[in-house]
DNA sequence: CCGCTCATGCAAGTCGAATGCAGAAACAAA
DNA sequence: TTTGTTTCTGCATTCGACTTGCATGAGCGG
């Protein structure tokens, strides 16, 4: 469900954010992805406006500081991106990379007593393993 | 439970591999660790016996290659490597970047019919949010 | 002890990501 | 619309984690 350029840029200004050019192409790509993206993906999916990789990593930045994005992994050595909206579980492959995104109800909320009661609360779940594709393959 | 020598030794040969000094010190470190180690904190751990980082590295590579460790993570753009022996859950501080061990009875088992069924059966469980340490600080 | 093979150390290179800086663009106010 | 402040962009440079090429040196089977 992609955001209109409109609506982008006002999600942007409620962030306190410029609605500048790359950074609303960036959002957009982001919100639109079916999974969670590279930069070098974002760069890729750039089309005509192609700006400076250096200002996608800042914008990329800049929209996980203020919560719009979020790093989902860092599988390979790349961070992943995603928009912030909704949670759920990922999978990442440990041959091919690929960062999938699963329904909720593939993994179930994990709990702890004690100190690590609130954090786990919290937390964010990430199945590592071996991709249904790469099974096959 | 830390490695004897002679044990890390008949380890290493059981898997191909010479018995080398750095190679028999990296795997003794990360079978001791109490949590996955980066490549900068072996290097630390190292004491007297510095090598060569690129070795250090090299070793990691070769460890992973036959299946004595395992890379759990890489958080922070930095790979972690734990003893392959045990599965069990890890938490990622998205904060200061800590990889912690949880207990398996923390995460249950994910699940899902499909394609993705075998894949989640082997899968590894890994949290992330924010550690007790600076949920507090 | 010999010799083949693999590992180490050193240096240089790769790749994702961060940073400094000058010019340009966005937004608010006049 | 024009001005002015503040932030952003683009380019080049730097950085840090990791990799690789090559010659020397160490393991281990004979």
């Amino acid at each position: 469900m992609p955001l209109t350029k409109t609506e982008a840029k006002e999600l942007l200004r409620s962030h306190d954010l410029r609605a500048t050019g790359p950074r609303l192409t960036v959002l957009r790509i982001v919100e639109g992805a079916e999974r969670p993206l590279a930069h070098s993906e974002i760069t890729d999916r750039l089309g005509d406006s192609d700006s400076d990789p250096a200002t996608i990593y800042r914008n990329l930045v800049r929209l996980t500081e203020v919560g719009l994005v979020r790093i989902v992994s860092h599988a390979g050595g790349m961070a992943r991106y995603e928009f912030a909206a909704e949670r759920h579980p990922h999978f990442v492959c440990d041959d091919c990379g690929t960062v999938s995104c699963l329904p909720a109800s593939a993994a179930p909320a994990p709990a702890m007593t004690g100190p690590w009661a609130s954090s786990l609360a919290d937390a964010d779940v990430q199945l590592q393993g071996h991709c249904p594709d790469c099974l096959a393959g």
